[in-house]
DNA sequence: ACCTGAACACCGTTCAAGT
DNA sequence: ACCTGAACACCGTTCAAGT
């Protein structure tokens, strides 16, 4: 009530700064990194930020959108040096893409919505610049390497999508297990095949598994034209 | 109200059937199908069964598990035998998987679940099966194959819910398009490669890709050993 | 054992009305 | 132009109580 106590209100919290699309996405990602993706809500947002549901449709066009926008600025935690691995593209291609898995990993239900809206933002243009510099070095046709930079990306979110959800849900270890129980059940008679590949098919770390998979389509990709090429 | 009457109602519906983990997938397939998969949630299924939505949790443990179930359903559409397309066991494996990936399309959403929440049904365990079979006819060893395996259906299912999701959602057409418009709209000096890129990297119909991601597997697939393997 | 009413604790999105 | 209260039409899941 004195005169001279009426800025602290101002000071004490950021005293509900003027919404915006950035201030709305950064408080999106505090809100994901201390409660998951699925507190990431428009209701749960506009608590946040002091002000009704509806307001946030000024600047954001829905759920999605929002969720694509924290997608992006997670993106700026990835690793594009590749550091310390020496100079040969396929390992520094190898780095970048484990830092991608990694950061993914951290936010499993993020990779899921990577996977179905393709994110345009600036870090994500700046991970393709990246991929796609480093591939080109391998020497391949340029088709064949813009195309693979999709498909390593592919994987590499879908890799996440996967086992994130593994790591973090508990329901989710589960339904690994009920898979791998399901294919040791199996009768040799009717299911010879998985049988016969039964070890190995629910074997191998994560790590291996990883390594493999690039290794697989860096192969694949420097080695299979397109369809139509010139030669 | 008369004698002869009573039967009736018992013939004019199927006169709730007791409830049934069958009966209650059964039901969710054919909410599905009428109205996509958001639409089979607890509540509305119970309404359609007729009952409150605490009854299903008898014979199903939540939403997840429901919509794993109407995804093995589904899965019985696919087509194992990959009829007429010749003996070879790299068109046959190639027609096994584009069903597989056709009826994904037709179901967006069912694709998403797919990633995630790893089936475990009968349909789902023939289609390994076979997949196995075609895939260890490379004369590949038998880790590449069993973990091939992996990496083909994973693409498969990713592709799925990537693409399909643009086919039937009007937002996710404006998401490919947004990319796409990022994309062309980089700056030369600072994204020289996306730049050098740029024609391939959105170019190419869907079944040029499709087909060409399923020779990168196969190829990388037979020619890259596993870790630690015996040669 | 199986089933359920009712409740708890939420959602996304729109729209008319205000400033 | 920007913002919002209030409403519409939903969700998943649990639990005590019934049969």
């Amino acid at each position: 009530m004195t005169a001279g106590r009426e800025p602290i209100s101002r000071r004490e919290r950021p005293a509900k700064p003027a919404l915006s699309r950035q201030w709305i996405v950064d408080t999106a990602v505090q809100v994901m990194r201390a409660e998951g993706l699925d507190k990431v809500t428009m209701r749960r947002l506009a608590k946040e930020l002091d002000t009704g549901p509806a307001s946030l449709y000024v600047y954001v066009a829905n759920t999605a959108e929002l969720h694509a926008a924290v997608l992006d600025a997670l993106l700026g935690e990835v690793d594009l040096t590749g550091a310390g691995v020496g100079d040969g593209w396929r390992e520094q291609l190898r780095a970048v893409l484990a830092s991608y898995t990694a950061v993914l990993f951290e936010h499993p239900q993020l990779a899921r919505s990577a996977l179905v809206a393709r994110p345009s933002g600036e870090n994500y243009l700046l991970l393709v610049e990246r991929i796609l510099d480093l591939l080109s070095r391998s020497g391949a046709p340029r088709e064949q390497v813009a195309w693979g930079v999709d498909k390593l990306l592919q994987d590499a979110t879908a890799t996440a999508a996967e086992h994130a959800t593994q790591a973090q849900d508990p329901r989710a270890e589960d339904d690994w297990n009920a898979t791998a129980r399901a294919l040791h059940a199996v009768d040799e008679a009717t299911h010879p095949a998985i049988t016969t590949h039964m070890p190995s098919l629910i074997g191998g770390s994560i790590d291996d598994r990883m390594n493999w998979g690039f290794d697989v389509l860096v192969n694949g990709i420097t080695h299979t034209p397109v369809p139509g090429a010139k030669g």
